[in-house]
DNA sequence: AGCGACCTATAGAACGTCAATAGGAAACTC
DNA sequence: GAGTTTCCTATTGACGTTCTATAGGTCGCT
């Protein structure tokens, strides 16, 4: 039995693509498959949430996009993190941690 | 200087209203101040975020409310944990764990 | 030919937070 | 005692993000 699976708190969704993204590029359903699987399947993302996501993203220029083949032979297209994109990833993680850490100084005791 | 103060991430507020009425009963804004207070200046809660979770949260049946008068002679609703809210809280911290566990295995590396 | 897996995509709704605004009542200022 | 500030509650409308549901095309398998 996996551990239930808890929906996304808004927020954290395009630090987890950037992060999926920091070492190779990745096309849509691999970043959601990936991300799925660096959370220890405690994320789950769905389409409706992805590209909407990603499309945003590019258009911030984080992202760009090309057209490729997937593994399996489908079309599938591929993002990969600009400067910019890297400098985000630094800033939502720095950000996570200021989050993270005040949580934790709510929650002790 | 204060740290810089972040935006609060949708779906805490609850949580850390919860834990702040945890020991004692308090009136809105100093619900307010105690959030600011134990997450170390980082989350700063506004009156059109407040009340419309306490009332939400009310009607949850997480909280009871009564009229009181504040410390400095202001009327004032204090509000308290129902049992039911006591649960919720439970329930929340254990929602917060996995999460946060789940980001930082996800960022780790 | 039919079916499931793979891949991208959008529309509409739900939800929570924010900015702006409001108003009353106590306390302070001069 | 008039004017101002502080304290306390409250609502409205807008906004951004995620979810549900739906869609369509292509590859591979039987």
């Amino acid at each position: 039995m996996e551990p239930a699976q808890t929906s996304l708190l808004q927020g954290t969704l395009d630090l987890l693509i950037l992060k999926a993204l920091a070492l190779q590029e990745m096309h849509g359903l691999g970043i959601a498959r990936r991300v799925e699987q660096i959370t220890g399947g405690t994320f789950q993302v769905k389409p409706g949430s992805l590209f909407p996501a990603l499309h945003r993203m590019e258009e911030e220029g984080w992202l760009t996009a090309s057209w490729g083949e997937s593994e399996n032979n489908r079309r599938a297209k591929y993002y990969r993190l600009t400067k910019l994109g890297h400098k985000q990833l630094a800033t939502e993680t720095e950000r996570w941690g200021r989050i993270s850490l005040a949580m934790a100084q709510a929650l002790e005791t």
